[in-house]
RNA sequence: GUGGGCGUAGCUCAGUCGGUCAGAGCGCCGGAUUGUGGUUCCGGAGGUCGCCGGUUCGAUCCCGGUCGCCCACCCCA
């Protein structure tokens, strides 16, 4: 309720005070020690890019999508809508001299210029992994897996969400055993990827108007009410370009249920993502209970490295946001406990006790204690109050008592037990830890 | 960008068919308790009822616009 709207914060962006920075922050921690433990590598660029690399990855008609403006030098730039192509550009410069595969990763703020939902704001964080220079199905089943431990690092499993597997070369050999005309591909495939949304009837409706011919509908309409792997193997066990094309598929299986990841794998002949350049599997994490757009999507890109002026080279990454997986922490009781502001909190009873007091809080805090004490003149009891509002460990009071005895009362705020301490052990680090 | 819903204290929300209707709970601050806390009791601060305009003797309440949030569509990270 600013007065003065000018001060207003932008819509779609977020402040993060520090009870909001906490989950960020523990989403983060979650992301980089998954991310470690199979050997990727953090990096990071401009959040600034030139507009032509999102154009020429994603046609013109991105721009709409985007924050981008003229700089002072009439440079045509825009805020990173994505990292991948960040990534590409990166390696085009550098990845010959590299060490394949390549594993790098990193958790960029992103943006875009579009009006915000539940789930979707104008700007995010989105932790990006990628596996560059290996074609195998190997590198795919290993970036799904750093996906799935990155949601499960943070409490979830498998009754909370499932990835959802397909094949952009599985759905171009179904479509074309259907009879779809190549010109067609594209607007199928968009179809498709709403028919969760459009229900049957919807994507019925969507491919007549496409112009498809009504036999390759209804095969369609047909895989999409009923997408299960077996129904899929059965339907064109006749077929040598479908039954090829589900190989990879099941080699992935394989190996992520070595891994002991196949509770989390279901195929979905409806996930063909988005964007353009995918070349290969694709996948998505949902919640289980559907109530909440993708935590997180990705797959295989073989092309996007030479389109933007580097050596081929074959990738496989993910991004994955921290709105919609923030809220799925929220919604099933797994955020993280609230970290106490101290450990310590000093007590000076009168002002002839302040230098002593500031002299303990300098020892504590030197042996890594973390300590806070009243900055202005307070009763015991308020302190104390507010020692305990804290979450603090322990209260360390010092009164004309203890300063006569050269002690310090410390007191266990969870039992309520307290001793005098000499200030000597103290100063020393020796009652540091109690 | 299109359509719909909502907008009252820091938070969650009541309320007025337009006339002591500006409230509750939680939170915050203070006191009971000037050397002992998370309980309890008492008190206090804090809102031009999103903003602008219109109708009216009078608007937080009705109307229009605007901004913001939410939902669906579009689109997808």
């Amino acid at each position: 309720m600013p007065s003065d709207k000018s001060f207003a914060k932008l819509p779609g962006f977020r402040d993060f005070v520090p009870a909001e920075l906490a989950l960020r922050t523990h989403i983060f921690e979650a992301w980089r020690r998954v991310c470690r433990r199979y050997g990727f590598m953090e990096y990071d660029g401009p959040p600034l890019e030139p507009l032509g690399l999102y154009v020429e990855k994603s046609g013109p008609e991105i721009v709409e999508q985007l924050y981008n403006f003229a700089d002072k030098g009439g440079r045509e730039v825009a805020l990173r809508p994505e990292m991948t192509p960040s990534l590409a550009r990166i390696l085009a410069q550098r990845s010959r001299g590299m060490a394949k595969p390549i594993r790098w990763f990193s958790i960029p703020q992103l943006f875009r210029y579009e009006r915000s939902q539940r789930g979707r704001l104008r700007e995010h964080f989105q932790l990006n992994a990628d596996i560059v220079g290996e074609a195998g199905v190997g590198a795919d089943a290993e970036v799904v897996a750093v996906a799935i431990d990155a949601v499960s690092a943070l409490g979830l499993g498998e009754r909370d969400f499932v990835a959802r597997v397909n094949d952009r070369r599985l759905v171009t050999a179904v479509l074309d055993e259907a009879g779809v005309a190549e010109g067609h591909r594209a607007g199928v495939l968009a179809v498709i990827d709403k028919a969760g949304r459009a229900g049957p009837a919807g994507t019925r409706a969507g491919l007549a108007a496409l112009g498809v011919g009504e036999a390759a509908a209804r095969a369609l309409a047909e895989l999409v009410a009923d997408g299960s792997w077996d129904h899929l193997r059965d339907r064109f066990r006749s077929s040598g370009p479908v039954l090829a094309a589900m190989q990879p598929l099941e080699e992935y299986r394989e190996i992520l249920e070595a891994m002991g990841l196949g509770g989390y794998l279901s195929f979905d002949f409806t996930v063909v993502r988005g964007l353009a350049y995918y070349t290969g599997i694709v996948f998505e994490l949902f919640d289980r209970a559907g109530e909440m757009r993708a935590i997180c999507g990705g797959g295989r890109y073989d092309r996007l490295l030479e389109l933007v002026g580097g050596e081929p080279l074959p990738a496989v990454g993910f991004g994955m946001g921290d709105v919609v997986l923030g809220e799925l922490l929220r919604d099933r009781g797994a955020l993280p406990d609230a970290v106490p502001a101290c450990d310590d909190y000093l007590i000076w009873v009168e002002p002839a006790q302040r230098s002593q007091a500031m002299k303990v809080a300098r020892a504590l805090r030197r042996h890594g204690r973390a300590v806070l004490y009243g900055l202005a003149p307070r009763g015991v009891g308020k302190q104390l109050r507010t020692a305990a509002r804290l979450g603090a460990a322990r209260a360390l009071i010092i009164g004309p008592d203890e300063a006569a005895s050269g002690t310090v009362t410390v007191r266990d705020l969870a039992s309520g037990r307290q001793d005098a301490v000499p200030v000597e052990l103290i100063l020393r680090g020796d009652g540091a830890g109690l």
